[in-house]
DNA sequence: CTATTCTTATAGCTTAAACCTATTTATTGA
DNA sequence: TCAATAAATAGGTTTAAGCTATAAGAATAG
């Protein structure tokens, strides 16, 4: 049994006729006639009684030309389906994002995204860089955005942006009578920090120059769960912390008990990158992407410093 | 596309495995490899993402997949249903029966059909011969029980038996006094017949030599609808009529008010056969029909004269 | 009553596609 | 580094789907 084959059946139920069967299939009549024997024989049953005058439908006929329709409808289905999924644009895009950059870069590029490529839907997940990688492995999403570099083969970055780090303190710290904060400055503060696991963790302790963290035990139960948690937790006069640029322009940020102070020093940025498997079939949708990531970034964040 | 593509496509992602879902559909890994991509280039997207070592479904790839199984299902769905239609003694037969038959046929021969040949269903159409032949023509029945002979070359006849005439008379009638019938009592009897159109009522005609009967227009007012009625009117004193031998069971021939006498004459009685397309294909059908026919009448019209 | 037309079936050949085996390429694990 | 595994590629064979031409049967027109 064949597609083809139940073409050729309702056709001929439809005009009760071989030739015009034939034509509206585009196949001669002989063509025709010895698939639609074929498949008789295939099923065991007479479909059409014919004379050499005309045909009828037998009524078991009727019964399989029937069902035979539904098989062509859902083929058809399948077909539609493909089409509507046929440009790589199209279709669900299934992107991993880390925490620290999830809620500041997201509400960013949604309305853009669905204004240049509305059949792309975002199905986004927040997890941890570890996690985000292990779901790239395994399939489960198609691309993530990360501000870790990552050497694994068998996935491809882009380079999208470099975000540079401010710091967060108490309105009246310490540090608040300082104009320009140095590097002496960060190395002594008293640096709040995100949970085990959020690379925005690391990346602090590394322009901090804290490599021995693991020793402070008593600051362990302070590291929080959240960027707004850690804000939160400044305002409360706890310690500094150092804050994304991105994550500036929200509310948390523009606490009047916190003071954001930018860092004049050399590497204290965080690179961000898409990262997909190089064997992922859709490069276009994450070009697009990736596209409407830098075209909707502010100024702050705007340049790739190489 | 094509059903077999479709059963490769559910193997490769039921498999995740090229090799092993060639094994499960019978063909070598590069005939499926091959057929598979073919499919994605019909369909203009991807369905797998390979890698030298494994295979994965693609998001859309599960849609499509999806999809095909549910074609797949219907076109299973459909060699079920020739399954079941594969024998030619399975599936209904719709069969057309002279009224002055049907009542008194057709309960006698449900139960054995249903008992002997339970998939074969009966769709009983009664109406007169004329109908049933122009029904016959189109294709509407698939066979039909007279009491004429068919000449038309399109249809082949089986003859089943001769069912006798009897008189049934008011008993205090005048024929009651004559022990037996003769030729000549019905060529004069107050005959009551059915409405125009009925083959009994011409059938009884003939056997009383009645070829002016259009003549006697008195009458015209008086002929009945069916048997039934017609016996009514004999039981009420309206005159006599032929009643076929099968219907003497039934209620209404066994009235105290109406006398059923036996016919010893030539020729009264009416042949009844079989009657189908010649096309028809499903001759097994209707000869299992005529056997249980057979099988099941009473002595009294057993035997076949010829 | 013959000729023409209409329609399906058959015959014989051609083309396209599906399939196979053997081989290549790339990756993983020992 | 080598064996094992898995998918892709190459090249040739077989199957089946297609075509044209024609036959055969039935209806219609002259």
């Amino acid at each position: 049994m064949n597609l083809r084959d139940l073409k050729y059946l309702v056709a001929v139920a439809d005009t009760q006729h071989f030739s015009k069967a034939a034509d509206q299939c585009f196949v001669s009549q002989p063509t025709l006639s010895g698939q639609i024997k074929k498949l008789e024989q295939e099923l065991g049953i007479c479909l059409f009684e014919r004379t050499k005058r005309s045909v009828e439908t037998t009524p078991m006929g009727e019964a399989i030309v029937a069902q035979a329709r539904r098989v062509l409808e859902q083929a058809d289905g399948l077909r539609q389906l493909a089409q509507s999924y046929q440009d790589p644009l199209v279709g669900p895009l299934r992107m991993g994002v880390i925490p620290s950059l999830s809620p500041y870069i997201i509400p960013l590029i949604l309305k853009p995204l669905n204004k240049q490529y509305g059949q792309m839907k975002l199905v986004i997940s927040e997890e941890l860089t570890d996690t985000l990688l292990q779901r790239l492995s395994k399939h489960e999403i198609d691309a993530a955005l990360l501000a870790t570099q990552v050497d694994d083969p068998d996935f491809h970055s882009i380079e999208l942006f470099d975000e540079p780090f401010w710091l967060a303190h108490p309105v009246n710290h310490a540090l608040s009578q300082r104009k320009t904060i140095r590097q002496s400055d960060l190395n002594s503060a008293d640096l709040l920090l995100l949970a085990e696991g959020h690379c925005l963790a690391d990346q602090a302790m590394e322009v901090c120059n804290w490599h021995n963290r693991e020793a402070q035990d008593d600051l362990v139960d302070l590291r929080a769960a959240s960027l707004e948690t850690l804000l939160r937790m400044v305002a409360a006069g706890f310690g500094s912390t150092l804050i994304p640029a991105l994550a500036l322009e929200t509310a948390s940020a523009k606490d009047k008990d916190i003071s954001i102070r930018p860092l004049n020093l050399p590497d204290t940025y965080r690179r961000i990158s898409l990262v997909f498997r190089n064997t992922f079939p859709r490069r276009q949708a994450i070009d697009a992407f990736a596209g409407i990531v830098l075209d909707n970034l502010p100024q702050s964040v705007q340049l790739i410093k190489s």
